[in-house]
DNA sequence: CGCCCCGTTGAAATGAGTCAAGCCTTGTGG
DNA sequence: CCACAAGGCTTGACTCATTTCAACGGGGCG
């Protein structure tokens, strides 16, 4: 549909970032990997700041990240942008936007990206088909919820240097988790514009609270690359605990609530 | 389980604001009615100041609010609370924290609350069972998260009196979904300190804001009803919009991706 | 080679928080 | 039924954290 992608076949999807997470969510079988292959209509790659949603146009997609950065964001009459969340490998670009009429933020990419397109329409009729799906929305959904909600904590009434220091920690916790960090450093994909509007803080303020964690010794940058000297230190500077859901039940757990 | 509450046969759900909002969400039979009913163990009423959830311990019902208010807050070591989101007739305690482990953040009841209880467990296996209730599930939490957004937009990036303006269009317009608001008026059941902790504002200067929509003849408040004296005026004076989520695709719609 | 993006630093202006006090209303217990 | 307490609203003065505006340097990319 646009020039700057490219559509080809999907690549196997056993090694997919989201099937990672996904199958930490439940026991996952070959079958419902069939399943999820069997909707997914490609794979595409697009560059660098290409828009992948647009405020305001209908989007009715699932695209699940294989490979790289974006962000969800809106920008105000007043021309200030406000980012809700960043996305990584494993992430889903189409949620919740999929849920409206029109998209009420924008999508952009912030590195090349590599991700897979699941019609929502196809997701939902596997839903029917294969009730865990639809199991499996509800708990990445409460997992984004739940991200925001800390977002709102921390823009409402957090400090800067704490917020700082819990969205770094934040990714770390969640790159380590689709296998795209070390146990104590990662890549980061985002520039100081970025994490200002993230926090809702202004660049040269959130460069100088980046300078303070530098001093203070907490994190070290070398070429995009962010170090945590000692982990349990900044956690507990900034309150930092990792959110953990829950598994969820199989079909048969307990009981079962037919009728005869 | 505990002194100050009271758990009877529920009542019926036909009119239960919860099945009002889900019934604009998919075509909703009378067996669809059932199925919920069945799996609902009580109403239960419980008294202003009540805590429903704290932080650190597990939850794992559903709670589908009949009447009353109530508020999904946290609070920091620093002695500041923010909410996260203000629970009205219609609203679900329970999520998203029965999806975790351990509830990251508490909810007290603001006013009398009634509401009837549905495990979780019991909902999940329903979703096995009657796979429209796990899609209807993720468009509450897919909707959840939308305001989840707006508010990080509110406290990251717009101004105070914008803000202010915005959550009152945002209460009226949940409550008016429920039939518990007229087309320009609601009842306001929150404090200004409420009010702030919502918005990431001090009292003080929360007050200051509700003073100047009042100078500005935006709104005016007599005994805790807000009454908008000219709504697309206020509306346009803040960008509001509201959100509207599709409806849920019907199980035969188009196609279907069964195999032979 | 030059442009643009990105990081960095400084100085000034201002918006919002804090502290403090007073008043009104509501609820409650004697 | 009254009195007092507590919670909620309102206002003022002061402080300071954060934004805004501005300028500069480095480095990668075209």
């Amino acid at each position: 549909m646009n020039a700057a992608t490219q559509t080809d076949d999907p690549g196997s999807l056993a090694d997919h970032p989201f099937v990672m997470r996904l199958s930490r969510l439940m026991a996952f079988r070959a079958e419902d990997l069939r399943h999820l292959e069997r909707i997914i209509v490609g794979d595409q790659m697009v560059k660098k700041r290409k828009d992948l949603v647009v405020v305001g146009n209908e989007f009715r997609n699932l695209c699940l990240v294989r490979d790289g950065y974006a962000i969800r964001y809106k920008v105000l009459r007043s021309g200030k942008r406000q980012i809700l969340n960043v996305i990584l490998p494993g992430d889903v670009v189409g949620f919740p936007v999929s849920f409206f009429d029109r998209s009420i933020y924008s999508v952009v990419a912030v590195s090349d990206l590599a991700f897979s397109i699941c019609p929502f329409d196809s997701y939902v009729r596997l839903c029917y088909e294969q009730p865990q799906f639809g199991l499996l929305l509800s708990w990445f959904a409460a997992y984004e919820a739940a991200i925001y909600a800390e977002h709102i904590v921390d823009t409402g009434r957090r400090t800067p240097l704490e917020r700082l220091a819990r969205l770094l920690l934040e990714i770390h916790w969640r790159l380590e988790a689709v296998g795209y960090a070390t146990a104590s450093s990662f890549e980061l994909p985002f520039s100081q514009e970025v994490l200002g509007d993230v926090l809702g803080l202004s660049v040269p303020h959130l460069n100088r609270m980046v300078a303070r964690l530098r001093a203070d010794g907490l994190i070290s940058i070398v070429e995009r690359r962010v170090e945590f000297a000692d982990l349990p230190a900044i956690r507990r500077f900034c309150h930092f605990q990792p959110l953990d859901l829950v598994r969820i039940p199989p079909r048969d757990s307990a009981g079962g609530t037919s009728q005869p």
